[in-house]
DNA sequence: ACCTGAACACCGTTCAAGT
DNA sequence: ACCTGAACACCGTTCAAGT
C-alpha cells in the first residue's frame, strides 16, 4: 500500500543512527520498505532531499521536544538532573547524534548540528540565569555542564561496559549532575 | 611510481576524518593517488583490510602517540593542564575520533574504539593515583574527566565559532582544566 | 496520484595480461 | 614485484509506461 514521505523519513533516520550519513541510502530502505527505487523518486527529488528531511526529523525528536518534556518539570534543578541522567541514557537510545557530528564537514548536517546546539546552549544558559547565575559566568556554565553531556554520551557509546557494576555507575551520573550544579546547589 | 601500503593508510586515514568510514573507498583514494584500483588490490585484499589499517594506524596516532607526549612531561598537573589544551586543540586537527565513534555499530571500529578508551581512561586514572587522588576515587574521576575532554572537543566541532572572543575560550578552558583537577590542587 | 521496470553512470572486486 | 584495463555486481538517478 502507497508510502508517504514520513514513512522513508522514519525510516531514514533509524538508517542514520544504524549507519552514519551514508546509511540514507535509497536501494536499501526501498528494500527494507518493500517497494522499489522509483517509488522513492515519486516523493523526492534525490536523496539529498530525503537527507535534508531526516536532518530535520532528528532535530524535532532529539532537540525541539526534549526541552520541551524536559521545561514541562518547571523546576531548575530537576531539569538539570534530568538532563544529566538523559546523557547517559539517551546515549543508549541512538547515536544519530554521533552520526550528525562525523558527518559535520557536510554543510548540511553542519547547518542543523549547528543550530541544534545553539538552541540547547541558550535553554542551558537560562537554566543556569533562573538558577541566580551571574549573568556573565551563565554561559561558560552552560558550555561546561553541555560538555559534559556530550562527553558522558559519547564515553558510553565508546565503552558501553565501561562502568562494571551499577553502583560505579550511580557514582559516575550523580558526580556528573553535581558537577553541572552551580556551586552551592545540592541536586535536585 | 610504486605505491606502498603506508601510502595507501596514509591517504585513507585523511579520508577517515574527513567523510567518515565510507570515506575510506577504493576508487577516490585511487584518483587523488593518481593510480588504478587495480594497484590497491595488489597491497590489499579487500577494502575491509585498508579499513584495519586505517584504524591502527589511528590508534598509533591518536593514543599511543599521544600519551607517550604526554608522559614526557613528567608532571601530573601540567600532564592534565596538557590534555585539558588538547582536547579543544586536537579537535581542529581533525576528526577521524568523531568517525570512529559514528561507526561504533560497525565491530572493527567498536573494537579499536573500546580500547583506545580503557588505554586512555587507565592513563588518566594513574595520573589521579599519582595526584595523590584516593585509590578508590581515581577511577571515577578519571572516567569524569575524560567524558568532559570528549565533550569538549565534539562541542568545538559542533559549533567552531561558539566561543565569540579568545577571553571566552580562555575561561572555558580554564574552568575545564579546574574541573579536572582533583579538589585542593590548583591548576599547573 | 503513486508505483514498476528498464536503462545508465559510479564504485567494489576480480583477474588476465603487461612491465 | 607492481600495475593496467576490462569485466561484472551494486546503488543513485531518470523516465516511459502502468494502475
Amino acid at each position: 500500500m502507497a508510502l508517504s514521505k514520513i514513512d522513508w523519513t522514519e525510516a531514514a533516520l533509524v538508517a542514520l543512527a544504524r549507519d552514519g550519513l551514508a546509511g540514507i541510502a535509497v536501494e536499501p530502505l526501498a528494500r527494507r520498505l518493500g517497494t522499489t527505487k522509483g517509488s522513492f523518486y515519486w516523493h523526492f527529488a534525490h536523496r539529498a532531499e530525503l537527507i535534508a528531511a531526516t536532518l530535520e526529523l532528528w532535530e524535532q525528536r532529539d532537540t525541539t521536544e526534549v526541552i520541551n518534556r524536559i521545561q514541562a518539570l518547571c523546576d531548575p534543578r530537576e531539569e538539570l538532573a534530568a538532563l544529566g541522567a538523559g546523557a547517559y541514557a539517551g546515549a543508549a537510545r541512538g547515536n544519530a547524534h554521533a552520526a550528525v557530528v562525523a558527518a559535520a564537514s557536510d554543510p548540511r548536517a553542519r547547518t542543523v548540528l549547528e543550530r541544534v546546539t545553539r538552541t540547547r546552549l541558550a535553554f542551558l544558559e537560562r537554566l543556569y540565569t533562573e538558577l541566580c547565575v551571574a549573568a556573565g559566568q551563565a554561559g561558560l556554565q552552560a558550555r561546561l555542564a553541555y560538555a559534559l553531556y556530550l562527553g558522558i554520551g559519547e564515553l558510553r557509546r565508546a565503552d558501553p561496559d565501561g562502568a562494571r557494576t551499577g553502583h560505579e555507575l550511580d557514582d559516575f551520573l550523580t558526580s556528573a549532575v553535581e558537577l553541572m550544579m552551580p556551586p552551592g546547589f545540592a541536586p535536585a
